[in-house]
DNA sequence: GATGAATGAGTATTCATTCAT
DNA sequence: AATGAATGAATACTCATTCAT
């Protein structure tokens, strides 16, 4: 039926009850839909059809379609989220860290393009998902302009365009271009305050090792 | 009933026919609704009521809700750049152009945010809007390429990240904030590898007269 | 499709316009449904396939059962109480009064089996129509006290009596029985306190003329 | 969960079988949630899991609904009796027991409203309660007529009309007010044709022992 | 026997679209 | 051309019932 993506829900069930693992087969499927028609096209029957469950089903698990919803940004926010977390436990310097976290979620997203596709087109209706982003690009942001390398003053202006420019990349990576990653992290850093030399020179040693 | 919006086609058809006259009328109706309630929430009978018709109507004019929306988005497409083409004409520095067109484009906004709300959500649904927005801000950026003023090769990224920027500016504007305009273009200028205080010191010179 | 009974709504709309033709289709459809399967049994489906309309149809009519329901229940009400209250312009006499009030109720019954067994049906579901009937019954039994026909003094619970005692004369009259209402009648007056031989004069006297 | 009601048929399955015993708790609990919800509210699972129970176990003891309050109603309807024929053992005066039956059974509604609750709710749809109740009351007017208590013959109407008020003074009795039960009591004699003051005087004698 | 997950028929409701007036 | 009543396909949601464990 659909696409080889990784199942997240039904991975993390594979050793639960019954249950489990048919409430993950919901979220997986809502997600393969969601990636394809959008979150507004999504009816429950597609979802309980592509899981192969009757639609009465879909109700012994959730409340309704916003509740599913919330449970799969929730779910793909926490997993996207795990995988940059593990990458920049080490890493101090503000402009090193923007790159990271771009690039590595831009992975992600070549990785698993449907769980970024539904993380996106969640934000829109799950408020949670994009404040929280906001709250933690905007503690990287402030450090780097403590630590001299942004020449910007930062505000709820400066942190959604990061995000704007990021949705981009997502956007036109269709082609699963490795390219559009540096250019992604080069363009933030422009809009940062860093020369286009010197930023083009920051993410090729901070993604070239 | 509503808005003291100017009504883009009715004025259009002021002295033309009655046809013409009613449907202008449910376009303007569509423009004022889907800003309201967004694209998909919009009802037909939404657009009748509004325009003091009955939900028949509508069908003597359109085929079906799509067609109404590329009219719209096209009228508005057409009105908003005609604005901007006028400003443009004299200007042959292509930072200056570049500034200019964001700032007059968000100054509509700013005068007739229903028309930018609807174009930006049509946008999505239709993309002969989008592409035909590329072509004329490619132009402009491989002209300021050529003038030596941006650092960067112009590709399809880059335009649509400039673009990116501009949507931001309208979403975040919603207390009508003049000073996000200034922002925004100076935000654009650095993503174009102009240092940020020369991106300043250009949108002043650009903005200020 | 069912019954020889006449058609309330439609007969008051027939000279009206199409709107009103199909309402008035449609409630006395209810009635006629209603009457068979109950209240909570009656499905909108069931209500327009006996019109010989569209399920959507309803919903240019009636916001939900409720409102239909309230709307069949007011008329009956109406339509029936017009003929009781015709008869008893002239009566003065408490007994007899309550004799015409209910032997009237109950020919009607004879009359439009439909009508009463929807309006007993719905007297528990909307209570307006038991508490107007209060109301009315009340000040006839208060009259004959004060005239010292009645022995007993009027409270709620006695009211009821008497509508109780009402009903269960329409519940046990499927075969058109004329006598019962004579009984019931009676049997009114002597919970009333008159003698049964008294009780049998007055409803002789008040019915055979 | 809730009421302080005795559990009519725990009670009567203690020292039974752990089958028997889980039958009898989901009687019980439906006379809970029937007194509260009504018969056509009440859901299989109201009923399971006020019993603390799956709502599949209630197929392994009923075929459906309709089955368990079948056996809810003649349970109820077998237990209210009972308290009756014990009191009427030593009573030959018709009027007296007639009076007696119908305090008796009014005392039970204040003792253990849910169950007459569900008793009167149950017997619209379950015909034979009425139908017994029918034939034992048939039995003692009879009699007061052959004894000439009562002036009035005996027929279906007027056992009704008996049962009626009986019904009448439960529904209204929700505030418990125990001299409800004399007036019934009163106004039943008087329907069968005793006067006003010899109606009290025998409920006054009956009652005050 | 008890469990509770899965089922799917049944129902209310919405709304784009048609068409007779 | 305009009207607005009628249509019916589409969809969400409920709940009695089944059945594998």
């Amino acid at each position: 039926m659909t696409s080889s993506a990784h199942k997240l829900f039904q991975a993390q069930s594979m050793n639960l009850g019954k249950r489990q693992r048919t409430r993950s087969a919901l979220l997986d499927s809502a997600i393969s839909i969601v990636a394809t028609k959008g979150f507004e096209a999504t009816k429950i029957t597609d979802i309980t059809t592509h899981a192969g469950l009757a639609n009465g089903t879909f109700y012994n698990h959730f409340e309704d379609k916003e509740q599913l919803m919330h449970e799969v940004a929730t779910g793909l926010a926490i997993e996207i989220t795990r995988d940059i977390d593990e990458q920049m436990k080490t890493i101090n310097n503000a402009a090193t860290r923007i790159i990271v976290a771009t690039a590595t979620f831009l992975e992600v997203a070549l990785r698993e393009p449907e769980w970024v596709q539904v993380l996106i087109k969640s934000s829109d209706v799950i408020p949670e998902i994009q404040s929280n982003l906001v709250k933690y690009l905007k503690k990287d942001l402030e450090l780097g302009f403590e630590q001299g390398h942004f020449k910007v003053a930062v505000d709820l202006l400066l942190v959604n365009q990061i995000i704007a420019l990021t949705k981009v990349s997502l956007q036109l990576n269709r082609r699963r271009d490795k390219g559009i990653t540096k250019k992604t992290c080069a363009g933030i850093l422009r809009l940062l305050g860093i020369s286009a030399a010197q930023a083009n020179k920051l993410v090729g040693s901070a993604l070239d090792t």
